[in-house]
DNA sequence: TAAGATTGAATATTCAATCTTG
DNA sequence: CAAGATTGAATATTCAATCTTA
């Protein structure tokens, strides 16, 4: 019996992290020329319920800094697959959408990340694997945001 | 029966990865003063059997680039916190070592990053999810490193 | 005054090219 | 010529400061 089983699976989850992210990316960009942040971006436009997002929103999603995030979108912009559009409700505000060629690109890219998923992660685990680390993990990042969640069992 | 809780799955891993990995980051610089990435340097010799890497060698362990890992060990080296040694067996290599002071602020900041995952991570899971995430996980980078995929960098 | 977004200056990272040794 | 490490030039990221609007 391993000393420390419960560490492990923390230093297991970040090898698989970064092994799979790291295949993930480089076939992203390797197949449709998207830099996988790029794909990140549309993909959070994708599954926000008004198809916009607030530029700080965007920052915390893909995990950079507000200035940085500005000019990420800056080149993204330039490159056509998103726009900038004023917030009429609020004179500071900036939203980012999908230009149609955004839409396009990512619906052509999409399916190809999801088959990487597949392959390289979904398929290896069990659906009772999956729904162990589901709750678990879930648990983790509540006890995170709240800063105290409920012990495990 | 929600319809694909693998996917569910690994969704949930990258939000609990950056979750914690942002707390822990934070924390170690806030109450050491130590860069997550330094720490990340020490960690790595501390654990090497002969408390030496190569630069390419640590350049895979931190995720960068190997023009990246030599500047970032130019500024490690001018803290204080490790040396350059000439591999006596190959002119060409290089080795990275602790120094006393490097092997002293790993000293200093182990116990709190071991606290702070203990803390966020495996204080949530039972033994039983631990091992079962653990071979999941395990399996999936058994496949990514011996699968069809493409080595990354 | 504060919040949202951007810009300027300093630092870090990357790719390509170089230097040295096997 | 190939492998390990480093350097130069271009690009990206950060922190602090600025500008605009609430």
């Amino acid at each position: 019996m391993p000393k420390d089983i419960r560490l492990d699976a923390w230093r297991a989850l970040l090898t698989a992290h970064s092994a799979v992210i790291d295949v993930l990316a480089s076939e992203m960009e390797q197949e449709t020329g998207l830099p996988i942040g790029w794909y990140d971006v549309l993909l959070h436009l994708h599954e926000s319920d008004s198809g916009r997002l607030r530029m700080h929103e965007l920052a915390e999603s893909v995990l950079l800094s507000r200035p940085a995030t500005t000019r990420f979108i800056d080149r993204i912009q330039q490159a056509g697959l998103v726009d900038r559009v004023a917030d009429p409700d609020d004179g500071r505000g900036t939203f980012v959408v999908m230009t149609a060629e955004g839409r396009a690109a990512f619906a052509r890219a999409a399916p190809l990340h999801l088959a990487g998923i597949r392959r390289l992660f979904t398929d290896r685990l069990t659906d009772g694997e999956a729904e162990v680390m589901l709750e678990a993990l879930r648990r983790v990042v509540d006890g995170v945001r709240g800063g105290s969640g409920p012990d495990p069992r």
